[in-house]
DNA sequence: ATTAGCACTCAACTTACACGAGTGCTAACC
DNA sequence: GGTTAGCACTCGTGTAAGTTGAGTGCTAAT
């Protein structure tokens, strides 16, 4: 499937406009609308090849053209410009990242909670995975007759508490021996820095071989690994209503439902997780119930580790070149904060 | 304002009918669908008397009558009665809740889940506030060059963390020192049982007067006790397009808008906190976004100590009677599970 | 005091029709 | 041969007129 750079222009202008208006368009329109030097006869032939080709669709019978996925899919990689931040865009977002960092949660909130303003979409924000992260600190505490909790503090400022169960928990003194030893091991590296086999050995040596809280140790890299432990943030989930495509309840209903559902919102976040940006357009998302959507989605990473992802959910109508502009700066911006958290 | 005996009926009529149809009905349909035994025309004056009383509405001149707020406050305060919910309902509950315990915040969180499902408005719940829990631990630990980071394990199976701010905080192995001292004095009471003052005098014994540790204590208690850090849980936020009465988008969307924002639902489920249940109708509430819903909530507890409240919004037309219920129902389960936790 | 009867109101639905944006096709044009 | 003007055709949208029916209020009879 080649393309003529004129059938290039005008799937342009008819996503263009589509994005901007949410109506059909037609070849008159076109004509009169963009600068393409063709009458509506011609164009309206050029159409009927791109309709051929499965780019764009008819409604109905009487009806102007609309992209569809696969057009929309050409568009996103081949003809999209990236449109730069206006300085006033960037300098808010820059700010707002530099004043929100007092921990990792606030931070991740805020910055949804900015992207959703700028675009008026809906933002999800998976909380850093702690695989990658400096290891500050690490307790064990007493929890119930069954389990004990362990809490986590990581230099890029991430509590995490995980209740693990065990028979007969240690008392009080003990863990926190315990944790005294561990965190001489651990504190200053990162999970996957660390030799378990090594750590365990060494365990061992302290407070004798085959004692439970050996085994301990798996299970805590286990959940800290574990990616269902990770929380995930929303926010511009009322963003769905501004739209026409959702005016139908069934649809919105759905796409909420979704956005209700921390496993979906994992899997929507962490399948494919890829450091780079991705867009999943419409029928492309594993989804059933965001299908009507497209997903623009990156991890946001430190160093060589990746952190979480952010993604940013619109109708498949959404302003491509505008949001993968602002995640660009997003990431520039929390790249630089989390090195600097690391360095300091 | 006296109504008569038939008045009453009549309205309750009303009332009973609108919430299930959410159709305005005519004084024909009633005499027709209720055995007031009277004919349309007597209906007919009375309904015009309750009008005149403010109790229900005519939303255009050849429709119906519809109930107002006022109407709703009188049918919830006097005529309501109480559905004694089905064996499986109760029994569904009761499992739910039994098997959810493994920690406070998924209890919390399945019970919402199970409200919504129940119920099919939106339920909010309030995380429970530490003030009246038995502290079971509580730990502090090195977080970044100027805070500490304070990890709090309750017998009810509570980890809160908070993050206090201090110049040149104390090493690792000196926090954990302190850690161990406070926790002599603690553990097995609630905040509520000890006697600061005392407890302050008694650590200035141990780490010399006038240490920053000692300030420390004072910050603690505050962010424990303070209500903005508790987390609120919501489920069900897509039921509300289910409601004939939110067809209009914006309606919906302000709604959603309120439930997306934490102190905006701290302050629906924080204010006037009550043990008791309260039935909050359309304009009576203090939060514009949803003047149009009622909400009905209640504060859940152990022994005398308020835990957190749960909240069920839904359209002012919502079935106060079936909720009431399911919500007594929670309540009773949920006060026989916690006090369970505290004494074992 | 209650009710039957009647005139009146008004949203909601139906029907019919005109409009216009859009298409596809054909024949003429450069 | 690609381009374009012209035209018949389609079909959703908007509007106006008419119909229906649920509902009210009022009055007079019971």
């Amino acid at each position: 499937m080649v393309l003529s750079d004129r059938q290039l222009k005008i799937l342009q202008a008819i996503i263009n406009d589509y994005i901007a208006t949410a109506e059909p368009i037609g070849s008159r329109t076109i004509a009169k609308k963009y600068d393409i030097g063709l009458s509506s006869a011609t164009i309206r032939n050029e159409m009927s090849d791109l309709e051929d080709m499965g780019l764009i669709i008819q409604p109905h019978a009487s009806a102007g053209r609309v992209p569809s996925d696969k057009g929309y899919r050409l568009y996103v990689d081949n003809l999209m410009n990236r449109k730069e931040l206006t300085p006033e865009q960037a300098g808010f977002l820059f700010n707002l990242i530099q004043e929100n960092f007092e921990d990792i949660e606030s931070l991740m909130q805020e910055t949804a909670k900015a992207i959703s303003l700028i675009t008026n979409y809906t933002t999800m924000v998976s909380e850093p995975r702690v695989l990658r992260m400096v290891i500050k600190h690490i307790q064990l505490m007493p929890y119930d007759e069954s389990s004990i909790a362990v809490v986590l503090v990581t230099e890029s400022k991430v509590i995490k508490n995980y209740v693990i169960k065990m028979k007969n928990p240690p008392d009080t003194d003990s863990l926190s021996n315990i944790s005294l030893l561990l965190n001489k091991f651990v504190v200053g590296k990162d999970f996957a820095d660390i030799d378990l086999g090594l750590l365990k050995l060494e365990l061992a040596k302290m407070v004798g071989e085959g004692q439970p809280i050996i085994s301990l140790i798996d299970t805590i890299w286990e959940m800290a690994l574990e990616e269902s432990t990770v929380d995930v943030y929303t926010s511009g989930v009322k963003n769905i209503l501004t739209f026409p495509e959702f005016s139908d309840f069934n649809k919105a209903k759905s796409v909420f439902q979704a956005l209700e559902e921390k496993d979906i919102l994992i899997t929507i976040l962490g399948k494919g997780r890829t450091e780079e940006l991705k867009i999943v357009i419409g029928e492309e998302n594993s989804i059933d119930q965001i299908k009507d959507c497209s997903l623009i989605k990156a991890g946001y990473k430190i160093g060589n580790g990746l952190y979480g992802t952010i993604g940013i959910l619109g109708p498949t109508r959404m302003n491509y070149s505008q949001v993968v502009s602002v995640l660009y700066e997003i990431e520039k911006n929390l790249n630089y904060t989390l090195r600097a958290l690391r360095g300091g």
